[in-house]
Order: C-alpha cells, then sequence, then structure tokens
DNA sequence: TTTAGTGTACTATTGAATTATATCACTATT
DNA sequence: AATAGTGATATAATTCAATAGTACACTAAA
C-alpha cells in the first residue's frame, strides 16, 4: 500500500508520500482511526531520512487529514472518501481520452485549463 | 496569454513557462508556425533572468515542441491541439465533479490513480 | 523502573533553480 | 557596411527548499 517514492526525481519525496496517503483515504482503504506506519519504519521502507516523512506527515496534519499521538503514532483523521459513483465516471472519461491517445500530462494540463472557466 | 508566474511558490519558473506555452498549443490558441516572443521580453514580463526562460525553452525544443532559428526567434513545431469535443467532455465531467465539492487537487489524484488502472 | 516503540526538535549539508554579467553568433533591414 | 534585434554560450555567485544526522521526549506494557 505504501511501497516506494522516486528518489530526486521530479516531485519532492515528502509530497509524494502525502499523495500517496491522500489516495489511499480518496480510494477508502485508509479509514478514520487507522494507525499509520511509524515513522522509523515507513524512512526505511523509503530508504530516506526519517525528517522527510515527518515533514510528509506535519503537512497532512496541518491539512487536518492526519493526527499525532506523542509516543504512540499518527492515526487518520477523515471521514472523506470518493463516492464510487465518481470514480466509474472517471474510468469513463479517462478511457475516452485514451482512445484518443492523449496522454497523462495533457489530461493534467487539461483538467487545469478547464478547472478555471468552468 | 503568456502573462505571469509564481516565484518561489510550487513549480520551478522554467516549468511554469513549459506548462503555459504547452496549453497554449493544446488549445489551439498556439498554432505551427507561430512565432513566440523573444526570450528577453519575456524574461521582462515574467521579471525572471533571461537564462530561466532560455531554460525553458531549450527544454521546449528537446521535446520538440518549439524550434530555433538562431537571430530570428523561436517557433512553434506543432500540429497538436486538442479536438474541441475533449474540452466539452472535460467541462461536462469538471462541472459534475464540482457539483460534488471535489477539488482540484483530489481531481488531479483521482486521475493520476484511475489512470494507472484503466 | 526499565525497556521498547513511538513522535519531536535542532542543526548541518546538499543540490537544483535562479541570478548576474558578459560576450559571441546569426539574421534582416537600411 | 552598419545597425538593431534576435538566439547561444559561459562562468561565477547566490539562494532556498529538500534532505540528512543526531539527540531528545513521550507512552505503554512488562
Amino acid at each position: 500500500m505504501l511501497t516506494s517514492v522516486d528518489k530526486h526525481k521530479g516531485l519532492p519525496v515528502y509530497i509524494q508520500i502525502m499523495n500517496m496517503i491522500k489516495k489511499e483515504v480518496m480510494l477508502g482503504n485508509l479509514k478514520d482511526g487507522d494507525q499509520l506506519p511509524p515513522v522509523r519504519e515507513l524512512s526505511k521502507v523509503f530508504d530516506v531520512n526519517t525528517n522527510t516523512v515527518m515533514r510528509a506527515f506535519e503537512k497532512l496534519g496541518n491539512e487536518g487529514l492526519i493526527e499525532a499521538q506523542h509516543g504512540v503514532g499518527y492515526f487518520i483523521h477523515s471521514t472523506s472518501s470518493v463516492d464510487p459513483m465518481v470514480i466509474e465516471e472517471t474510468k469513463k472519461y479517462i478511457q475516452d481520452l485514451k482512445k484518443k491517445n492523449i496522454d497523462l500530462p495533457m489530461t493534467k494540463m487539461l483538467i487545469e485549463e478547464v478547472w478555471k472557466k468552468v
């Protein structure tokens, strides 16, 4: 579930970690109250410094998505997974784009651009 | 059309510049053969060093999206704008997400995640 | 009270991004 | 030939986010 990061390629590692967790929450794989792996463990798994994981967790804390219990661990604090209908709709949308040979970076830009105007 | 960048906030400026141009091409606002503003001019507009603009243009050149004519200027070298139908479809998709109070960052992650699986 | 497991805090280092500056090279117009 | 406008190259310096190194603090259970 939380497996690997790309070091020094593209996004900062701590952002990658944040995104992983956000995705898992979004998909419903991590739910309110669930405990996250310890900072040290993740730092080993990802082969990065504990501070890098800490930074990710801190920021997620600021966003209110997780909460720390000193000496105990980090816990998910969110009830907001995405409606399965939305995922289905997204699948259809993406299938259509792929048929038309539009790639992921292009799609992201398209979404960003249209988002401003709609 | 090419107006401003956010310095020291999020993405590197040279990437922001690349994305701006890619978007304009995607939307059909910049077409094959169109000349881009001079490097010096853009560096003034964005209030960044010429090297930063050059870097963006160099990279776009490597990707084949633009071409340099030494002593003359940079020109768009691409015929790939997005089908207006796709833009319409994207509008509908986004309107639906907005109704369900899903925000842009969440949407981007959703797209990324579903992209892998479809 | 000891121990193992957890989060926290502080400082130092690194490296990509950006700037500053200067100079060279090519093109088109006059 | 001269000039103005353009891109190309080079080097050094700077800045700041990202990451690492290391030691401290809290919790729970034995």
